[in-house]
DNA sequence: ATAAATTATTAGACTAATCTAAATATTTAT
DNA sequence: ATAAATATTTAGATTAGTCTAATAATTTAT
């Protein structure tokens, strides 16, 4: 059993280590909103109990132990936060924060009862993948607006940057989960780009870094 | 804000203060699975924070703003296990210990809009009334079977004892909330009671002690 | 009314998680 | 290659919650 800081601790490892590099120990004190100090002594606990493998001044990754509990914790994260969107009504916007404290409820049973109520969801309201109970992932082919070429268009899946502001920003431009966008223009000067949604006439203009953070599938 | 520990033993006096009498240390250490030293240094620190009155050596009360905490825990609980076993179709015996981790989870939006989407009910699966928003409580009429004459009968409403075996030992009787019983015959030399369940021919016996932890209404 | 038993509080220590400040290692720039 | 800047770790404190052992207050029994 893992208190909640040290699954917290976990999550934030798997996050930043796409494809296993090391994480380094002020990246997990900015994201875990606390000291690097602290970040070091919490290092040394999580490799005491064999979740992770850490060297001093290089880095840490996960061991297979400490992987299976951050995607377990990632999990259910996404199943809560699925669940307050499509059932409780929630918008995608009000959900991160309560599914940070529900992610931490440690019955395996409700959880799975919980994926079974809501039909097994694949995705959750942001569009990230739910790892399944055995800890499989279905990867989405993901592409950030920024990278289509005038023309091209595609279906929105995802979102790189889940503070709310941005995404009621998106609500508010309709460029939400499902919806077609086709890009018109790219201004040569910053990179923004030209959109329509849905077949709209409306044409709609978004900052590169925005575009950067909406994906798509084709 | 309260942390997890306050919001137990704020739940406990308040569950073990029927009527506002004042609780003691001990009783308070019984349950919360702690010391009576222990006890003591939670009483000054929420007395403190002006959630109870607390006078060494006498005992301790709720004040007003420590009660709203603590029916609201007690609504959090309520609402959590009846969702476990209406939406999640767990048993009554086995949703307790996950309201116990569910009924702190802070946001009172998620809670409201749980109500909501159960249709707000008015009372768990054990029977005990819930909370409404506002912290008011309905109050059954209820009587223990023990106190039913024989040819009574009475419509099984709630329990006094919430352990799984107990639960497991009246689900296995068919003695659950909304069967009607009727008492057959009270057996002079140990008050066991004899009756039948739903007009059943079956005429089943249980003990006088289990016969104090049924609770009917007529 | 005194002694004995019970109940409650205090004193002092411990663990988990955190912090600031100081020291050390590594990386980058000159 | 050395100095400067950055990143990381260690040392030492702090807070919440808990514990055991010792002390004090209250209640019960004689
Ligand atoms: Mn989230
Ligand atoms: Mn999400
Ligand atoms: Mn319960
Ligand atoms: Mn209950």
């Amino acid at each position: 059993m893992q208190t909640f800081t040290e699954e917290n601790y976990l999550k934030t490892i798997y996050k930043l280590s796409e494809g296993s590099a090391p994480v380094s120990t002020n990246q997990l004190a900015a994201i875990l909103n606390t000291k690097a100090a602290s970040v070091t002594d919490m290092l040394k606990k999580l490799s005491e109990k064999k979740l992770i493998d850490y060297t001093r001044y290089y880095g840490v990754t996960l061991t297979e132990v400490g992987k299976k509990i951050a995607v377990d914790v990632v999990r259910r994260h996404r199943l809560w936060e699925y669940f307050l969107v499509e059932k409780l009504n929630f918008k995608w916007d009000e959900v991160h924060d309560m599914a940070e404290e529900l992610e931490h409820i440690s019955s395996t049973e409700l959880v799975d009862r919980l994926d079974q109520f809501m039909d097994y969801p694949a995705y959750d309201p942001h569009g990230d993948p739910i790892p399944d109970k055995h800890g499989r992932i279905k990867h989405h082919e993901f592409k950030p607006i920024s990278q289509l070429d005038v023309d091209e268009s595609g279906v929105i899946s995802g979102v790189r940057e889940h503070s709310p502001p941005f995404l009621q920003y998106l609500e508010k431009l309709n460029l939400m989960l499902g919806n077609q966008i086709r890009v018109i223009e790219i201004l040569a000067y910053d990179q923004s780009v030209v959109l329509t949604v849905n077949q709209s006439e409306n044409k709609i203009s978004i900052s590169k870094e925005a575009a950067k953070n909406i994906l798509v599938t084709s």
